[in-house]
DNA sequence: ACGATGTATGAAATCGATTACAAATCGTGT
DNA sequence: ACACGATTTGTAATCGATTTCATACATCGT
């Protein structure tokens, strides 16, 4: 910086005002400093400026894992409206490690990162409850009422998903649940009930499941056992609708002729499954997105909003493919 | 850390040196001190410390699609490896986009990161060759010769894949490459060649795609229209095998039994199609970590091994499931 | 022609650490 | 008891920007 505004024969408080306020500085000072910056080939150390303006540039995402379909899409939002905002991405991937989830954290608290997003489904750090968050986003889920979110109604798109199994005239459908204690299992687990319960039928068996694929095949298998004459199944997620299709298939029952099959999420994969999956798509991208532009706002208005914590919630989709029919 | 020193009864000086080299200060001063970070709950200023050091902590890695399951298994070891190493992991998603490049580029010329890795297949910044790049690792294929890389031995696997076809007694074997021009193709279409050459066998039909599913059926489709007596299908990955298997089942074709599909890559639905996908499993994972690892050393050493550039070649295995079987 | 106002610039303090150098303290051998 | 080297600590410069404050100059109204 010495030598661009050496060379510009100006101070280098001018070379900083051309790169930061260009309005306040005359027109030909202004030329002269440009110039001068691009014949330097000159670039702003943006370490020196964080230190001098309190502000790194950069946020945190906490992400449970970021080899999951579900998350790395949401992680393509967030980058990409970060980007925009000229904001960087550090990513914590945790994977449901207190331990790591501490870490990252450090990481904020020496300034590092400027902001912090959640993807977790919990609040970080929390053997003290009294920790003192920076500016923060709750995605996909809603943890802490006292904190921004942005999310999806999941309650209300269960009972989409089970409302078009009812409609295509099934009457036992049993749901896969996600693990006990999830804020999610909890919410759709509500949606798959209200659904049935609209319309006069009995709650169907449920077995719990870990969102994975061999959790779905075993729920599935164990549900079919409990109760044969299930036509249709509502998994909490698509990998375990997916194990709930192969626990079907193994069993030598077709699908959707024999067993009606829904997920939730619409991960990239599910409609290039045989059968092709019906499910809710969550708009995850845009989940993102959302949830990194609210970080923007947060960070932008210093404590303003502060008092009144967004609560955003996004529109989901019934994806209907090859995976139910007809009762 | 003024009030740090304070509290403890010494200089900043001695509170720095207590926290980076705690080894030179005396043990009960260091006692004091540290009692005294703990009582104000000092956190150390990361940015002030980069701008001393030289050094911000960071790598960059640029992927051309983090929604890629093959690309964020990468990643997470690339994470996992940069967390042992106590670095933060800065993420650019490019989306093949050149101008997003640059603007990542821009980032590590401000210092914000200390590393770069390429995940991305070519060079960042083409239209000036000249343009220097900070300690840079390639993981996954070999774009420059001058550059450490961590990758698999794509041919090699390829041909492992097709002897496994041509084991099963398959006779006119096609396959699927990628996009012409890039290297990966190339190098599989190489293998490919090479394992029916080696049994005199000739060439099969070869149709390009664009690692994508839809492609891959499209591929196929053309494949068989061509040449009906097809019995094998090696594609170039494992999308496109599923898209190959969808074209299959399309015109009536059963697979294993008429058709044999292997893929590449064994992302991690590949085992949960139906049927599961024989295929060649690249080590995702530890090529991340790998190439984190060869960064770290880049990064320790200032310039020292920079005059022979590591080219680490990991080993891939093949995976045999359901959608290969014999001619 | 003169003070009042506004605009453009520079000098120097500042952000929060690290570290070169100097100074103080301590121990040890004679 | 004293000189010398080793250890420990403090003072102040430094990293590279931003920003406050002061100053110089131009503009304007009366």
């Amino acid at each position: 910086m010495i030598d661009v505004a050496r060379l510009a024969g100006v101070s280098v408080a001018t070379v900083s005002r051309v790169l930061s306020t260009p309005e306040i500085v005359s027109a030909d000072t202004r030329e002269r400093v440009e110039a001068a910056i691009r014949e330097t080939g000159y670039r702003m150390n943006a370490v020196a400026r964080s230190l001098r303006s309190q502000r790194s540039g950069a946020v945190l995402v906490l992400i449970p894992d970021i080899d999951n379909p579900f998350f790395s899409t949401l992680l393509r939002g967030i980058e990409e409206e970060a980007q925009t905002l000229d904001l960087s991405v550090l990513i914590g991937n945790t994977a449901g490690d207190t331990e790591r989830e501490e870490n990252y954290l450090r990481t904020v608290g020496e300034r590092r990162a400027d902001g912090l997003i959640l993807l977790t489904g919990r609040l970080p750090g929390h053997a003290r409850p009294d920790r003192i968050l920076p500016p923060t986003v709750v995605a996909a889920e809603r943890i802490d009422a006292t904190l921004p979110t942005v999310r999806v109604d999941n309650a209300g798109a269960a009972r989409m998903a089970v409302e078009h199994l009812i409609a295509l005239g099934h009457r036992r459908i049993a749901h896969i649940a996600g693990p006990p204690g999830n804020v999610l299992t909890a919410e759709r687990l509500e949606g798959y009930r209200a659904a049935l319960a609209a319309v006069d039928l009995p709650d169907g068996p449920v077995r719990h499941g870990t969102f994975t694929i061999p959790s779905g095949f075993g729920a599935a298998t164990a549900l079919l056992d409990l109760d044969p004459k299930v036509t249709a199944v509502f998994a909490s997620n698509d990998e375990m609708a997916v194990g709930a299709i192969q626990a079907a298939k193994a069993r030598g029952l077709d699908v959707p002729l024999d067993l009606s099959v829904v997920g939730f999420d619409d991960i990239s994969y599910a409609g290039a499954y045989d059968p092709a999956l019906t499910t809710v798509r969550q708009p995850r991208f845009e989940i993102g997105r959302t949830a990194m532009r609210s970080l923007g706002r947060l960070l932008a208005d210093g404590d303003e909003g502060a008092a009144v914590p967004s609560d955003e919630v996004l529109p989901v989709e019934l994806i209907v493919r090859g995976s139910t029919g007809p009762a």
